[in-house]
DNA sequence: ATGCAGAATTGATATTTATCAATTCCTATC
DNA sequence: GATAGGAATTGATAAATATCAATTCTGCAT
């Protein structure tokens, strides 16, 4: 567990055609040359830590495969989840406007993860060329603002148990089935919900003893969706896309 | 209390020099003239609403004078204010990216205010002109990716004590002397920092028998600085300036 | 000045969630 | 298949904050 296991790989930039990512999806050739000359691929092994609360960012990333983990931590030691990056997606892009951009979090892969770094220099170079871009670049934050004010509703609005239905609830929707597993171990999902992982235990049986959810390990089947749904008192308004011309191309599958 | 004082008032858009906005800086004189022709100046009256959760979303404001404020509500009544927006800033710009934009909060002035309303559709048009004025844009929203990751972060590894003790020190370094007004009634200010007034008042009681502070309704004096700041003990990403070219402009005073 | 209404405070109590400690359950590795 | 070690669960208790109810304060309008 460090960072003597992060390795790079030319190779990943090569191979990978970065048009179908929603950032890129406007430059021509030239510039996906250009970005592709300065970017590195990685590799991460479960537990890497990329960067630090505090680091200099200089890159922002995509991850390939894989998740990545963002979190903050308190002076006491904990750690609070911000976000679980999912392959086809970019973060800490939005760093790069700021005077002397330092990441806001701490970047921890989960499992076996692979990304490509780009700098921001350059892409800053190409956002001047390619108003296009640019509003890839704003829709892209604009999406990022919403899902953090629907972070701090839940978090103000709503109880703990209300997060975990509410959680679940989005699962379900986001699946499309009443089966599925939770996409990361329980101690990061309770974190990402702001509870702890006693508690988040606890909230699972009293949904289990209700009858809404069966729980088999991190395997997930909602047995009653309204049920859940009413815990989950939310005015929802997550899920919101993005304006004409600027959709949101999500690849990778996930 | 209603929306029907709320008042049109094109004088407000002639008067202002919208140059002087970070938002609009770049613009040129025909762009400037273009964006004022669409443009309208609002009055309104302590508690009148511009617009509720989920009104559609075809304007971004400007305050001129007095303070809005823009809080989401939950089911059962109870409201948390996500943002006090004072004179000199821009608020709902980062919502024109997205497809059918709807305003995620409620917003209510707080007292007389005057604020200019732009138009989504021609701001568009003209960020498609003017790369600079992207910039502003992306750098805009890139502070206020910020600030959001820095108010989850205190919501969840803060304590309603240390969230409150953090206020105070903000004030302080903001307003450079250890006297100072709370630039909003205790109430607003409470749900602004997510505690109930009750609480916050014990809080700041808590303080005030520590000798950390002394109060006299919305006026205090700060006694003992570090034994606030040993209260609030945050990481403090907040503050962050915008990259070269990229400076807030901040005026109108405040 | 006087009185009124909303805001703020104070007290008593209830709830929620965290904390601490002890098991139990997985899962990866030998 | 055995087993070690982290993850998850369970129980008992504590702490923080919310809630409810009753005053008191304050600023504004008469």
């Amino acid at each position: 567990m460090g960072q003597y296991r992060i390795t790079s790989d030319r190779s990943l930039v090569d191979s990978i055609d970065l048009r179908k990512t929603y950032l890129f999806s406007q430059l021509n050739d030239e510039q996906i040359d250009r970005i592709k000359k300065v970017s590195t691929g990685i590799h991460m092994e479960d537990g890497d830590v990329l960067f630090e609360v505090g680091n200099k960012a200089a890159r922002f990333f995509l991850v390939l495969e894989g998740q990545i983990k963002l979190s903050r931590l308190s002076l006491n030691g904990n750690e609070k989840v911000i976000e679980v990056v999912s392959p086809g997606h970019t973060f800490a892009e939005a760093l790069m406007f700021l005077e002397q951009p330092s990441y806001p979090v701490r970047c921890v892969a989960l499992g076996k993860t692979a990304l490509i770094a780009f700098d921001n220099e350059v892409f800053l170079k190409l956002l001047h060329e390619s108003t296009e871009t640019c509003f890839r670049v704003m829709g892209d934050m604009s999406l990022r603002l919403r899902h953090l004010i629907k972070e701090i509703d839940d978090l103000t609005l709503q109880s703990a148990t209300g997060r975990v239905a509410g959680y679940l609830c989005g699962m379900l929707l986001f699946k499309g089935q009443e089966r599925f597993n939770l996409e990361t171990p329980k101690g990061v999902l309770a974190s990402r919900l702001s509870v702890k992982p006693e508690t988040f235990s606890r909230i699972l049986h009293g949904f289990i003893d209700e009858g809404l959810v069966s729980v088999k390990g991190g395997h997930i089947e909602v047995l009653n969706a309204d049920g859940l749904r009413k815990h989950a008192e939310s005015a929802g308004i997550c899920g919101q896309r993005l304006g004409p011309g600027n959709q949101m191309n999500v690849q990778f599958g996930n």
